[in-house]
DNA sequence: GCCAACGTTGGC
DNA sequence: GCCAACGTTGGC
């Protein structure tokens, strides 16, 4: 059984977009410095399901959708000095910060805004709208199901 | 650009 | 080990 997540990307740093640009539709999710964000990934499976959200920009919503296709390993960018997220802390004998790959799977038609996400009753509990804070987070498969469907609705509507 | 929420750091 | 100060995220 798969599992299922949400990751949250700025758009300007790297988009859906960026993501569906690359030969292979697949990136290394490098940058996480947080460690819950981190345990959800290294909880991650191959084949598991992800929610492709761009944060900070308006509306922020969910853009598409990604599948896990390597589990986590260690984030290399900790380790080069000139990279943003480098840390000192996460020496190569004793790496402390990973990511996975996640291959693209579907771009939305229309993006589910987070608006989109606040009317819909049944997804009162996501932890997008609970814990704002949190880069990687787990979904349920209700949840991710409910976003495929809302997708798909404001596909056929054209909004 | 503002500010609330929250994670991390560091002094004690 | 507590907690104040600080930095960052992210919606608005």
């Amino acid at each position: 059984m798969p599992k299922f997540w949400l990751m949250k990307s700025e758009p300007d740093v790297y988009s859906v977009k960026d993501l569906a640009a690359e030969k292979t539709k697949t990136t290394h999710w490098d940058g996480v410095r947080n460690y819950a964000a981190r345990n959800h990934m290294r909880a991650m499976a191959v084949g598991d399901r992800v929610l492709y959200y761009h944060s900070n920009c308006k509306p922020a919503h969910v853009a598409g959708t990604a599948k896990v296709v390597r589990e986590a390993y260690p984030d290399f960018t900790a380790w080069d000095k000139s990279d943003k997220h480098y840390d000192a802390k996460s020496p190569q004998d004793n790496p402390r910060w990973d990511m996975v790959d996640i291959k693209l799977e579907q771009v939305f038609d229309l993006p589910v805004t987070i608006d989109d996400i606040k009317a819909t009753k049944s997804l009162a509990k996501m932890v997008l709208l609970n814990n704002t804070r949190l880069s990687v987070q787990p979904v349920t498969k209700s949840e991710f199901d409910t976003i495929l469907k809302l997708a798909s609705q404001l596909a056929k509507k054209g909004k």
